[in-house]
DNA sequence: GTTTGATTCAAACATACGTTTGAATAACAG
DNA sequence: CTGTTATTCAAACGTATGTTTGAATCAAAC
């Protein structure tokens, strides 16, 4: 392919990343894609096929790095020997917190589509799932070995609810910097991983009144 | 008004709650609503003027409730003398939990709606935002006053991650359903509400690290 | 029973959408 | 330069959408 090609491909997938999480997918048309990105409106189907294979696109060349980073980290941890509960959770929300902050490659906009993937009820969305099922397993493994006396439910619960405020900071997160003037922003990646890590790892440890009432 | 347009108005308000749970707001057709509802597809255009208003319609009658069940549960807290960060929580959480139960007025559908607002990039979230303020600031006090020595910071960080879980609750809870094949069941709102109390309450109470590192 | 107002209905309207087509153009190989 | 392939382009296609319309139906008041 030349470069002209790859030209166009990638003017395509970088405006709808940014269009699709300003409006939300359904909402932006393929007229309004190509017209910001100075192609014609042929251009989606003939590089991608349709508009659902441009969105599958879009995901797949961003979550692959992301899991295949948060697995690197989890590695890097046990390598030296670190097997504590905040190293797990840094290597699980480190790479998706950061991806706000890689502008450079479109990054902040794919943030807040990420985030809202949980939420939506697309076809889409179980197929990523499904390549994150075994990141999650690995994850859960690494959990239950940092937290050994912690029931396996419990375990699962607080996973999920960490995962729920790392999702609600990647859709959301520009509301809480416009709600709070400034004062709270999610831009500083790693001052918010760090309170997020503070936050969920104190919830990890804490005492169970759910099972035991 | 007769009892026969209320019935329209209602089944047409209530199908449609479903079925925007179940694919989403755009991509649920005035045809497919007024097919289900039995009703004809103009009458969406008579009782609520368009599409737009149909959901907006659809929020407000639920939102209201919500929010004024969690302000008397505040002040119920506070007139029987107990400031704890639980039952400040519990206030805050459990209206929006117990939603799900409330299957007899079908708030199951509405929860996951709900719950996906958040994330969408619509402008009725500002509206439904702007309603949501009042209720923010009267429970921010209310940590505030739970929890005297956490900076004030620290504290909307940390109720933007226990909304995050609780909105990822609504949104995703049949998802965590079904990935632990039934282990963990969101329908069991007081557990579930119990859970998320447990872990937020300790991730509240977190010795921050954030600040003085 | 007639009249009045609210509601339903089938049909049509205009518009926007994703997709397809076939010619025009560009890029490159021999 | 010639032939071939990849890409762009304007135009059209079929379909689905939200909305409007005007007649038909219904319920209740007089």
């Amino acid at each position: 392919m030349s470069a002209t090609t790859y030209d166009t491909r990638d003017r395509l997938l970088d405006t709808a990343e940014r269009l699709f999480a300003e409006r939300g997918i359904d909402a932006t048309s393929l007229r309004h894609i190509t017209a910001e990105a100075d192609a014609n409106l042929a251009s989606v189907n003939y590089h991608f096929g349709s508009k659902e294979e441009l969105v599958r696109e879009l995901f797949a060349r961003r979550i692959g790095p992301i899991n295949r980073e948060r697995l690197d980290q989890l590695a890097a941890c046990q390598a030296r020997g670190d097997t504590s509960l905040e190293c797990v959770l840094s290597a699980f929300l480190g790479p998706a917190l950061r991806l706000r902050l890689d502008a450079a490659h479109g990054g902040e906009h794919f943030t807040c589509l990420l985030g809202r993937l949980y939420s939506e009820p697309t076809e889409l969305k179980m197929v990523i799932i499904d390549e994150f099922k075994e990141v999650l397993a690995r994850f859960n493994t690494a959990l239950q070995r940092a937290l050994p006396d912690l029931a396996h439910d419990d375990l699962t619960w607080r996973f999920f609810f960490t995962i729920g405020s790392m999702a609600h900071l990647m859709s959301a997160g520009d509301l809480l910097n416009t709600l709070t003037q400034g004062r709270c922003d999610p831009s500083d990646a790693e001052g918010t991983l760090q309170r997020l890590i503070d936050f969920s790892a104190a919830g990890f440890r804490a005492i169970s009144r759910g099972d035991t009432p």
